[in-house]
RNA sequence: GCAAGCGUGGCGGAAUUGGCAGACGCGCGGGAUUUAGAUUCCCGUGGGGCAACCCGUGGGGGUUCGAUUCCCCCCGCUUGCACCA
């Protein structure tokens, strides 16, 4: 009987079905009786593809732990669900001419059943989906927390409109001016759009990180988002020059942020961004038509055309004229859209002799520029004409505070400013407010409407879930309205109870929402009277090891971060945080095979001969590469399929054998062979394949001290590996051990079965199913671990290199315990090694413990 | 451009308070079992050399008795950010 993974899985998935052993309790009088783990997987989006390998890996590396972790005597937290409402599915609900929720469902069903046919040890009964009224309720429940903190508002503000999706897009859902999962082109609109004040956060989202036990990039990659930067609110007083004054341009001034306050004598010139409002305000007569034109010419590039074509800076004069305050100087006010009005004040001072940007404009410009700011030694390396010189220094030219260095100068400067009234230190961040709606079907309404007499009204939590209305098509309507506005007036249109007229509002909220608080379901997936338990939430949070891809770095992460201090602020949740330890596993790849006109072939339309790779069809020789799996590639390696020829035992394996967890790389087929033929060794140390029955070298006698001393250290590296998450290793050592009872010749039962409870973790149907055949009582994955025993982790003997001159020439076997002097005797007892110190006495004899002993001669 | 990370056999990778480079697996070679193939088991497998030996962790330099590991310079790849004043 031969090791047969297609009826040992569904068997032993069944057994644990009907034993609910993967059930968590909900009582906390059973809860407080161990410690609590508490293993997140960043849940998936369902969609229509269906799963790739990528997607098992974090999942198989939580799912060890979660099953190492049950078996150390935790209750254990490990959930599995949905976020379920996005684009994709309303995009096939429009092209099939089906329900979002019924394609959904369709997805989701296939995403969970590929799931289970991993043995994953998820509590099913915690499952949740985001689309689903039950949770969605929740979801607006918390909206309306946002709001009561006047944290959300309605706004009409420039906005990201991605008009291929035909909705808005939150800032960090841009990058270079196109949507980051699609590549397709946004453009600045003004839209009333809903808002976060997230930036109310952005001191705390940035201090909090500190105690995080995260990846130091993902912590970098939020500070840099968020974007503190210190320095000082500066007033610029305009002076009219010209003879027609606009009557408010007459005592007219703008201010502008700098984080170089100490270069402030150096300011030569001015910019307002395009879209400041005092643009109109200023700019003279005579040059009124040529900022218009740039100014209209601006606001109608796309961002992406803005940045492109930042290589050259361009700008106009508006004619008018500033004060710097610190020189007194008439300085030019410029028009560039190199600078943003989206940060600071939308208003810069130029300080070209020492800033890149403006020293380009400058240039470009021929505006004037000067030195106010000297090394701490030595000179320039370039003038200030030819090159800004950014770096801190000693001030010059800058009368009270020449001499001073940058750092002091700063805060001369910000002091002075301070008191002769100019203007204000600032802290400023790059984070701006979160757009927060989209003009989608497939999202959570918003429980908000608008009364007929023009007020917003957030409807009281007994009124909610708003459910999604039904509508003819999920389109926009004739008149621009988002797809909610083709619901009936039944839905549409709503009567308060102080007797008013409201319609409701026919944005819904963004993917986001739902996974910004989803790890707090699980918790109390089914209370039907509250969100979550408090007590349980005390017990559970904060969520221990949360494990997903580092695509989510700043979006998921920072928004999920926000909502969390909001619900703590609002006494609802007992962390600061929500996550303590964050992992990202690396992609998975896969090899693509193209021909020469660089057509794909899928790996059943290829066949390898000598290590090349050539086409079934035609035998050309392809060219195979290591790409992203992607369908157009043909690349993507379905679990389905490897779990059909090799086994879900051999598919987990496989993930975490590839290499370390964080590491991005190559899926080979041939690597689950390898695992493959590892899982059936360890059934033929158990049952003998001819009859069935239990191999005739599983014996009850005692091991022999060797292979006791391999089970021990096994046992050891599994449980240190394992927490560590450095599965690999741990694989490779149970692979060792496995080696070596190979070729034992008797296999006590006791240790067999002992090797079963720590493979189990890993591959749990087949430990289960030898543990069942070595008479176990009741299932592997609820024995508690087994612990080793330190002593038979030592050997009693060890071998040492020695080294002559720091080259390994011989090695040597010592007692364990052999001292320094006795180590150095056997070295030197050595002929290999005498005859490599050629006679010469050894002037000194280095002697690490276990590892070398090295003779200098 | 800026920042971070990485670079080890034919391939995935192992080894880090600086101490035997290449564990484990794939692939490959040889042998046993088999009518044969598949499977399984055993042996070998960084490169060069008949050998003694020599060389070897992207390249160059340095510190050290000893460097894949620490320092400096360079090359290559990956990721993030990119007019944020």
């Amino acid at each position: 009987m031969r090791y047969d993974p297609s009826t040992i899985e569904p068997k032993w998935q069944n057994a644990w079905d009907e034993a609910k052993a993967f059930k968590t309790p909900n009582d906390l009088v059973t809860l407080k009786t161990r410690p609590k783990f508490y293993v997140l997987d960043m849940f998936p989006y369902p969609s229509g593809a269906g799963l790739h390998v990528g997607h098992p890996e974090g999942y198989t590396a939580t799912d060890v732990l979660a099953r190492l972790k049950r078996m150390q005597g935790h209750w254990v937290l490990h959930p599995m669900g949905w976020d379920a409402f996005g684009l994709p599915a309303e995009r096939a609900a429009m092209r099939e001419g089906v329900h979002p929720a019924i394609i959904t469902k369709r997805n989701v069903d296939n995403f969970r059943r590929q799931i289970k046919r991993l043995g994953f040890s998820y509590d099913w009964e915690r499952e949740v989906d985001t689309s689903s009224p039950d949770y969605y309720r929740w979801t607006q429940w918390i909206f309306l927390k946002l709001y009561d903190k006047g944290l959300a508002y309605l706004a009409e503000v420039p906005v990201n409109w991605c008009p291929a999706l035909g909705t808005v897009l939150a800032n960090e859902e841009v990058k270079d001016g196109k949507y980051v999962e699609t590549g397709d082109v946004v453009e600045r609109r003004t839209m009333k759009q809903w808002m976060l004040k997230i930036p109310v956060y952005a001191q705390r989202l940035i201090d909090d990180l500190e105690g995080l036990d995260w990846p130091e990039g993902v912590k970098e990659m939020q500070r840099n988002w968020i974007g503190r930067s210190e320095g000082a609110e500066i007033d610029f007083r305009v002076v009219v020059a010209h003879d027609l004054k606009h009557p408010s341009a007459q005592d007219a001034k703008f201010r502008v942020f700098t984080t170089r306050p100490d270069t402030l004598f150096g300011a030569t010139y001015c910019v307002l961004a395009p879209e400041h409002p005092l643009v109109d305000v200023i700019t003279a007569p005579s040059h009124q038509a040529a900022v218009a034109a740039y100014v209209s010419a601006a606001k109608q590039k796309t961002d992406l055309a803005r940045t492109d074509l930042a290589k050259e800076k361009t700008g106009v004069f508006t004619g008018a004229y500033a004060v710097n305050p610190a020189t007194e100087q008439k300085i030019p006010i410029w028009v560039a859209d190199y600078v943003l009005s989206t940060y600071g004040t939308g208003a810069i001072m130029a300080v070209p002799g020492h800033d890149e940007r403006d020293h380009e404009f400058a240039r470009a410009l021929t505006l004037p520029i000067v030195q106010v700011v000297k090394p701490l030694e030595g000179d320039l390396p370039k003038p200030v004409e030819d090159a800004a010189f950014v770096e801190e220094g000693l001030a010059c030219n800058s009368g009270f505070l020449d001499a001073l260095t940058t750092a002091e100068a700063k805060k001369r400067m910000i002091d002075h400013v301070e008191n002769v009234g100019w203007g204000s230190r600032r802290v400023q961040y790059k984070l701006r407010d979160w757009l927060f709606s989209r003009q989608r079907y497939w999202g959570e309404p918003f429980p908000i409407v608008h009364t007929d007499d023009g007020e917003i009204v957030a409807l009281p939590e007994d009124q909610l879930p708003v459910t999604l209305p039904a509508v003819d098509e999920y389109k926009p309507t004739g008149d621009g309205k988002p797809p909610l506005g083709r619901a009936s007036p039944d839905w549409g249109r709503v009567r308060l109870p102080d007797g008013r007229m409201a319609t409701r509002e026919l944005n819904t909220m963004p993917q986001w929402a739902g996974s910004c608080w989803y790890y707090l379901r699980y918790l109390d997936a089914r209370n039907t009277e509250r969100a979550w338990d408090a007590e349980l939430e005390k017990y559970w949070m904060p969520v221990d090891l949360y494990v997903g891809g580092v695509e989510h770095a700043v979006l998921h992460l920072l928004y999920a971060r926000f909502w969390h201090k909001v619900l703590f602020d609002c006494g609802l949740v007992s962390t600061k945080e929500p996550f303590h330890k964050l992992f990202n596993q690396g992609m998975i790849l896969a090899y693509s095979f193209q021909d020469a006109k660089g057509k794909y072939y899928g790996y059943d339309d290829v066949e390898e001969r000598d290590g090349k790779t050539f086409a079934k069809s035609s035998g050309e020789e392809l060219k195979s590469q290591i790409e992203k799996m992607s369908k157009s590639k043909y690349n993507v390696v379905n679990p389905d399929d490897v779990i059909r020829d090799y086994g879900a035992d051999a598919l987990r394996l496989y993930e975490l054998f590839m290499g370390p967890l964080e590491q991005v790389k190559p899926w080979q087929m041939a690597g689950v062979e390898g695992v493959s033929r590892f899982l059936a060794r360890t059934w033929r140390l158990v049952v003998d394949e001819e009859s069935g029955a239990l191999s005739n070298r599983v014996a009850d006698e005692a091991a022999a001290p060797d292979l006791e001393k391999a089970l021990h250290k096994t046992l050891k590296k599994v449980k240190e590996d394992t927490a560590g998450l450095r599965f690999n290793t741990a694989i490779s050592q149970m692979m060792s051990f496995v080696n070596e009872c190979t070729q034992a010749k008797a296999l006590p039962r006791a240790l067999l079965k002992t090797f079963t409870l720590a493979l189990s973790p890993y591959a749990p149907h087949l430990a289960e199913e030898l543990w069942q055949r070595l008479g176990g009582q009741g299932l592997a994955c609820q024995q508690p671990w087994p612990a080793h025993d330190e002593t038979l982790c030592v050997d009693d003997t060890l071998t040492l290199g020695v080294q002559v001159n720091g080259k390994r020439r011989d090695e040597i076997t010592v007692a364990a315990n052999a001292d320094d002097d006795a180590c150095k005797a056997a070295a030197l007892a050595s002929a290999t090694v005498q005859k490599f110190m050629e006679g010469k006495p050894a002037k000194k004899v280095i002697v690490v413990k276990g590892r070398l002993v090295n003779i200098v001669v």
